[in-house]
DNA sequence: CTTGCATATACCTATAAAGGTATATTCCTT
DNA sequence: AAGGAATATACCTTTATAGGTATATGCAAG
């Protein structure tokens, strides 16, 4: 993964917004969907763009895809992530999409520790798709 | 200019190159050229593209056009060409690059404090083109 | 005012990316 | 086993970018 490959995956803004919110821990697929406003399809394609260039890592937990930044990170994308986040302050989108990801915490740490895991397998993972 | 703007002005290995090099000063396009190794017009080409986004400024100075980053920048311009600086100082290309115009500015240096203005008119500007 | 040099631009071609629609895959539930 | 939900992929179209060749522009020296 090298440093332009790194910027080529940071050079569009659906992939900013997904990678932001990364930075605040794992997130499934449905849940960017619901945060980003965006259609499924947009955001299954910049997730495995960005899986392909090893900015992100997944991993299946039942019906869903659970994203996260890899465990192991490059000193330039260390770098970089932890830039994204501060330019990100002070951004109105950024902003907002944290702000709807900390409304779906709410709804979620309650009754599981990770975004796609409903306690009862009746509780659907995305209440409004 | 915004975010998503920069990272597009980052993401080609020319591009990169230039801005690294102008971390350290300006630098003439003729100088680009020897340094960088790469044709006129793809250098010409790439610092219109950085500057028609507010990437870097240019001067005429006689014959010759000078490029320099911009006096005034964003908050997220100086934090990302900082995360530059700091990912090229591993890297072998930058590295290579560094040096390459350490040698230029010895030879430039004693005669004039910018690149491209020889003490003399006779004198060439890029003395192997 | 013409020649030469440094730089920029026009134009063309090839490649890649983005976004959409439709469909496939996977897994759970019944 | 079948249906439904979540996600991924195939395919298409449009647009952007990169790089090349050829040419234009601007300036300086004579």
């Amino acid at each position: 993964m090298s440093l332009v490959e790194i910027y080529q995956c940071l050079c569009d803004p659906t992939r900013l917004r997904i990678l932001h919110l990364l930075g605040q821990g794992e997130l499934c697929v449905c849940h960017f969907q619901e945060i980003l406003g965006e259609p499924q399809v947009k955001i299954s394609k910049h997730l495995a763009y960005l899986r392909s260039h090893g900015l992100v890592e997944s991993r299946k937990e039942a019906n869903w895809v659970i994203y996260r930044l890899p465990a192991k990170r490059s000193r330039e994308l260390t770098a970089n992530l932890a830039c994204l986040q501060d330019c990100a302050q002070e951004d109105p989108v950024f902003r907002k999409d944290a702000a709807r990801r900390a409304k779906l915490s709410d709804k979620f740490s309650a009754e599981s520790p990770i975004c796609c895991a409903p306690k009862t397998k009746k509780t659907a993972c995305c209440p409004t798709p």
